[in-house]
DNA sequence: ACCACATAGTCAAGCTACTTGACCACTTGC
DNA sequence: GCAAGTGGTCAAGTAGCTTGACTATGTGGT
């Protein structure tokens, strides 16, 4: 593969990854709710089970107190609530109020809705390798901002 | 596809995004050119024959002032030069300079290199149906930070 | 049992890449 | 040839992060 193949790879991953970012977040505004993109990856990590703010500051990729920052905004809110964590008097374990599952179920409707137009173009079968083949090279790292 | 597969989809391809932002910015800096990733994606577009400030800021999806900030930043490293547009006394044309193309030549070189490790991990044909599939759906709007 | 050290979280201040608003120079179209 | 539109910059404000400092709680060695 020539060098500036790679580039275009890349330029179409970027621009792939922004339209369908964005996409998903004004489905989840257009029902009602006031959140920015890195929410919605906040929420992933909150919802099985909660999480504390240094588990979520690993996920996100950034520092505990920006993280911090985004937890008191979510709990502000009404998305999520900073309880006492059993076993570790240290820590808080942040967990999604219902407001918060309401959301993350509407971000999987607007994914849906987002990935059902790649689907038309494409085709279903297509858009699942595309999947099987991104979650075999995407690293599990971090969430971040692509730049 | 259910919906939560939607979610899965956009995870892994955000995570792929910007792992290979960050390697082939990782790359080119460590070539020796002091940039950050929204530097190559302006050099993208002003490599074939320059470009205006005004243009520049459609591409990177931001407002006039911002781009003509970055570019400051990168006339200031000697990477481009703002010209006289001929044909148009109110623009300028911003061009690449000898040191430009060489940090774009950085940069395809970085990107083969990242990429080669996906073709490692799932192969060349693999990497080139992702690549064909992305440019398929990639709608080719702005080049955005992913949030 | 104690004390040094590590870890969870927050408060405060600062920075950077953006934004909005105002403005001037030049161009375009009636 | 003047009104409206466009290219570019200057200035000020802002959002979301950072680094630094600190308290409270947990952990491990002697």
């Amino acid at each position: 593969m020539q060098n500036s193949e790679a580039l275009v790879l890349a330029a179409a991953l970027l621009a792939a990854a922004g339209d369908l970012t964005q996409r998903i977040n004004d489905g989840v505004v257009a029902r009602g709710f006031e959140v920015r993109p890195a929410h919605g990856f906040a929420f992933t990590r909150l919802a099985p089970d909660g999480a504390t703010v240094t588990e979520l500051a690993a996920h996100l990729g950034v520092t505990k107190q920006a993280a911090s920052q985004l937890v008191d905004e979510i709990v502000r809110k009404g998305y999520a609530e900073r309880r006492p964590h059993p076993g570790d008097a240290r820590a808080r374990l942040v967990v999604l109020t219902e407001r918060g599952w309401a959301c993350t179920r509407a971000a999987e409707e607007a994914a849906a809705e987002a990935v059902r137009v790649w689907v038309e173009l494409i085709g279903e079968g297509e858009v699942r390798a595309l999947r099987d083949q991104l979650v075999r090279i995407a690293p599990y790292g971090p969430i971040r901002p692509a730049w």
